[in-house]
DNA sequence: GCATGGCTGTGCGATGACGCACAGAGAAGC
DNA sequence: GCTTCTCTGTGCGTCATCGCACAGCCATGC
């Protein structure tokens, strides 16, 4: 079930949303934080809040609504899918942030499909009206095209990788994005891991090979299994790895 | 040779650049024609000119430049390698488009290299000229942001194939991406058709492959080989394909 | 016309990934 | 504690793709 999954994945647990205080709500979204109170204000009335359950898809592919998500908490996963059943997760939005925004900038159907992970507190915007917040505020239209670059960028290296890698290769690559900053004892944490299942979604590849993968570098050494974490003893051993995959 | 397989691949030849009448310049720009002239001329003096010729790299990878790019004349490969050879098409950028924007927008360093396919006339904008204009002119940054936007949903669709198609399908996926409008007679043309080693490079897959299954739809009858042009006869049926290779 | 050089088609062995099957480990609930 | 369910590890046959090799084709230039 996804809603394990998603349990395992990542300790915050679905609460109640925060009573949805009506006008004032807006400046609680950090995107949004940036915009004068009385702008926020009047912008409120555009505004829903919903708690969607754990597994509760919160876009389909090829909606035509265009309105934009803040998740204040909770988790939603975006994912691509063949009906078949192979599915490709294109990333995780938590707490904080949002998405939703590509159909209400160029007005096209939906492109990718959002399930809530958890029960979560979100905030839907419609899109007229955050694409009015974005031509007023030049400020929030640049940190809105930051964040488009970087996820271009994120996807031109993932689109290298699959052509370019093997399974174990993409793991790798795989196991530094997801882990936390660098310890003082060298190490990097990824807590709490995600089932291979999800990261066999993530690369492209298939459960049973993410698990022979990781099986190797356990044996190597590399890489530490704790209770609840897993541990990058040498992330500088993993980046050459995969800085030399790039090299041949 | 990189130049011989850009002249194949189009017919447009590198010509002369305009002599670049200075100043005035910036308005013979589409993205840039919302601006008024006064705004133009303002901007005119980070803009500088130059004509590469074919095969010259324009941008490396990992360039610590900021400038935006103007194609006005020629044509442009972007690319991403690793250093083995292995390499991806992203995108060609036609007369008429620009590149480069993504360093200008966060400020780090280039994600892909830049090649001229033909001798081409480009003008450079300082990256801080760029973000400036994008600054006073909500029209222009909503316009950017339609752009991003529409590359991250190609990127979305490139990854799922990747994932889930085989050679066969992605090659026909990308054969309806590369052709032409709807004729009057059902068919749709790709004039000229790239060589079989570009399109391996924008599926991520071997040339070999390649010409297997474009050796398979010529049989099958679904495409057809004309003097300097591809003719898909029932891109129906080719959508279907697709469409199903979606489903299972 | 002829030679050159790139493009294309195809055969074939090697190999990596798939996909199934099943056993053991671990967590959650009763 | 026991049951149940998911997650994990691994063996193995199958299959798609790779990677090489080489032959024929076509365009270009002399």
């Amino acid at each position: 079930m996804r809603q394990h999954e998603a349990m395992q994945r990542d300790g915050m647990a679905g609460g109640v949303a925060p009573a949805p205080s009506g006008s004032q709500s807006l400046s609680s979204i950090p995107l949004l934080r940036v915009l004068s109170p009385e702008v926020a204000r009047r912008y409120a009335g555009a505004a829903r809040w919903f708690t969607p359950e754990p597994g509760e898809e919160i876009i389909g592919f090829e909606d035509a609504t265009d309105d934009v998500f803040f998740v204040l908490t909770g988790c939603v996963r975006i994912t691509v899918r063949t009906r078949g059943g192979q599915e490709l997760i294109l990333d995780d939005i938590p707490a904080g942030h949002f998405f939703g925004e590509m159909a209400a900038i160029d007005g096209a159907p939906r492109s990718a499909s959002v399930t809530a992970l958890y029960r979560s507190s979100i905030c839907r915007l419609q899109g007229a009206a955050f694409m009015a917040l974005l031509a007023e505020s030049p400020m929030l239209a640049h940190q809105m095209m930051r964040l488009l670059v970087g996820r271009i960028r994120l996807q031109n290296a993932r689109l290298l990788e699959l052509t370019a890698f093997d399974v174990g290769q993409r793991l790798q690559a795989e196991l530094l994005r997801l882990a936390g900053p660098l310890a003082a004892d060298g190490t990097r944490v990824i807590s709490p891991p995600p089932v291979q299942q999800v990261i066999a979604q993530r690369i492209g590849a298939r459960r049973e090979a993410v698990s022979r993968e990781m099986a190797r570098l356990l044996r190597q050494g590399v890489l530490l299994r704790r209770r609840g974490a897993l541990v990058l003893c040498h992330p500088a051993l993993l980046e050459r790895t995969v800085a030399e995959a790039l090299e041949g």
